[in-house]
RNA sequence: GGCCCCAUCGUCUAGCCUGGUCCAGGACACCUCCCUUUCAAGGAGGACACAUGGGUUCGAAUCCCAUUGGGGUCACCA
């Protein structure tokens, strides 16, 4: 690794729309831990300079997101303790002085202009461009073809007009720790606008000043901009700012090697819809009118809530997007974090489970991959379930508590405390996510005299055989209503003494009618587990109202 | 389409820079068997990759070139 005299800066730069993506959240962290692990800063700034775009509310969502990935800033917004920091405001909108001070040098000397085109009359242009198979490059030749009189009155008629910069006509080497060297050859880069018509700055032209401005060293960011490297070179070489060094990360798609957007929650959703031929939303899912105007237009997303709803409804599982989705799937910040730099780095050899901590002190650009990875769920459910499995009883009890009173209040209510233990201590060594309990063990919540069994499972367990399912119930019905020792221990000494008589000890044979009487189902904690769980009076009852309606 | 970048199992990747120790290692997924009161988990096995074609070299996954394939980018979005 080299060394760098300086004191190191890298910034997390994202533009506040929506909530952080697990791509955005691996570029945090890396960013994060670079630094972290080399004595240097890390910090976040909000790139809202398109007015379309909301703020405020948004950016509160990532910077929760952030934290609890474990992600603090040294600078940048204020929020919990974290941030502040002397090169503020860290909202770009909050900085337009800043950046006139640059747009008059840049005037003044030359170096960039005023353009009158409209947004219509580029898009004209871009489109005959296209037609003829062609890039589409804004050199300035109409910019110039007027006289300096004539721009004048432009700007004083109060015609809309944005600053371009006059990038010089030379080729533009990029010097990256990642990818290498690349030369865009000239040309290539046209006359990029550098202030809208609005007076804000362009993405291009706040990063730079920004950069330069919050003494950022080392500028690590997905791969998708690797081509504006170019635009920001020759603006700080314009403006007499230093390079920082550059490091261009891989992107994460999907399985499929689709983008991963948010729309792919939809996409589940609609599909499933319409395998269903549904034309009206599942009972107390979502609103009617809604679904119907979102089943209507192709175009609409359900908002957060009534997509998890109707996937609730439907059965169907959403992908995860956000770092939010993962959380509320129940997934472990830390394994998170540890999956995320699998995806785009490697500490090299056969070690891949390891902590921030050591991602800090481990964590080099000469090892980050070139390629872009597949985000692959199946294996960041096995690295959480891994870690679920190696935690301390008492840990995995208040992780599972924590997730399901913001998840899961109204399961939560319905469960006594010691019934919520019994259900942990038996969930635990095979829950994949915080998450898994609540959504498999459903019985548990359902009212004794509205539980309802499965068909399959009935014909399966209940019936046939001789002596059938529902003949073992019977004789177990006596025994459990006479058993005193409702623990799971007395529980398994009974009925393994009726197994041993009844069916030469196999268990299976008489735990299975037990767990559908019970559950309504074939699969639930261990048996002992769910009688216990269940308590003698609900479990009895449930068992006489399956007898009586199978009977 | 122009420009830029990339290329090892299905997936994430190790190895590549400093050619031989690689008939390519790990993990997840998959298959088989075992264990088992369901589902998981666990145990033991297994199948699976150096994109192709040319070079260079005694020798190439490792170096060079081409082809093919993939990705990115061409906004008054970031």
């Amino acid at each position: 690794m080299k060394q760098h005299p300086e004191n190191i800066v890298t910034r997390f730069a994202p533009s506040p729309s929506g909530h952080l993506h697990v791509g955005g959240a691996r570029t945090a962290l890396f960013c994060w831990a670079f630094a972290k692990g080399r004595g240097g800063k890390f910090v976040l700034r909000i790139e809202d300079t398109d007015q379309k775009r909301s703020s405020d509310a948004a950016s509160i969502g990532f910077v929760k997101d952030l934290l609890w990935l474990g992600i603090a800033w040294d600078e940048g917004p204020e929020y919990e303790g974290h941030g502040g920091g002397a090169r503020g405001p860290y909202f770009q909108a909050q900085r337009l002085p800043i950046y006139q001070r640059y747009f008059d040098a840049l005037i003044a000397s030359g170096k960039a202009y005023y353009a009158f085109e409209s947004t219509d009359e580029l898009a004209t242009l871009r489109d005959q461009a296209k037609a003829q198979n062609k890039p589409f490059r804004y050199t300035g030749e109409f910019a110039r073809a007027m006289t300096k009189e004539q721009g004048d009155a432009l700007l004083a008629s109060g015609k809309p007009a944005v600053i371009r910069f006059h990038t010089p006509p030379e080729p533009i080497t990029i010097h990256d720790e990642i990818l290498g060297e690349a030369t865009i050859p000239a040309g290539e880069t046209d006359d990029f606008v550098i202030r809208k018509a609005d007076g804000f700055p362009t993405y291009h032209f706040a990063v730079v000043v920004d950069d330069e401005l919050m003494g950022v060293t080392h500028v690590l960011r997905a791969q998708e901009h690797f081509n504006n490297s170019a635009k920001h070179i020759v603006l700080q070489d314009a403006l007499g700012f230093r390079r920082p060094i550059y490091g261009h990360l891989p992107l994460i798609f999907n399985p499929d090697g689709s983008k991963m957007s948010k729309r792919d929650k939809d996409k589940v959703l609609r599909k499933a819809v319409a395998e269903r031929a549904m034309t009206s939303p599942p009972a107390d899912s979502v609103d009617p009118g809604i679904f119907g105007a979102w089943l209507k237009d192709k175009n609409t997303q359900l908002d957060l809530s009534a997509s998890v709803a109707l996937a609730h409804a439907l059965g169907v599982v959403l992908p995860e997007i956000n770092v939010d989705d993962f959380r509320r799937s129940g997934y472990l910040p830390e394994v998170l974090c540890n999956f995320l730099s699998l995806n785009g780095w490697s500490p090299g050899g056969d070690l891949e489970k390891f902590d921030t901590e050591f991602l800090q002190s481990h964590f080099d650009l000469e090892r980050v991959v070139k390629t872009p990875a597949k985000f692959d769920r199946s294996k960041l459910l096995a690295f959480n379930l891994h870690a679920l499995k190696g935690m301390p009883r008492e840990e995995f009890v208040q992780k599972v508590t924590v997730h399901g009173k913001v998840y899961h209040a109204e399961f939560m209510a319905r469960l006594t405390e010691s019934q919520f233990r019994s259900l942990c201590d038996a969930s635990h060594e095979r829950s994949k996510t915080l998450d898994d309990l609540f959504r498999t063990n459903g019985f548990v919540t359902v009212a004794d005299d509205l539980l309802e069994w499965d068909p399959k499972a009935v014909t399966k367990v209940l019936q046939g055989s001789v002596p059938s399912g529902l003949d073992h119930l019977r004789a177990m019905e006596a025994i459990l209503h006479d058993c005193e020792d409702w623990s799971v221990g007395g529980l398994e000494s009974v009925l393994k003494s009726y197994a041993d008589q009844s069916v030469a000890g196999n268990l299976g044979s008489i735990a299975q009618p037990l767990r559908v009487a019970l559950c309504g189902g074939v699969v639930s904690p261990p048996i002992f587990d769910t009688l216990a769980i269940l308590g003698k009076t609900s479990s009895l009852k449930r068992i006489a109202r399956c007898l009586a309606s199978h009977s």
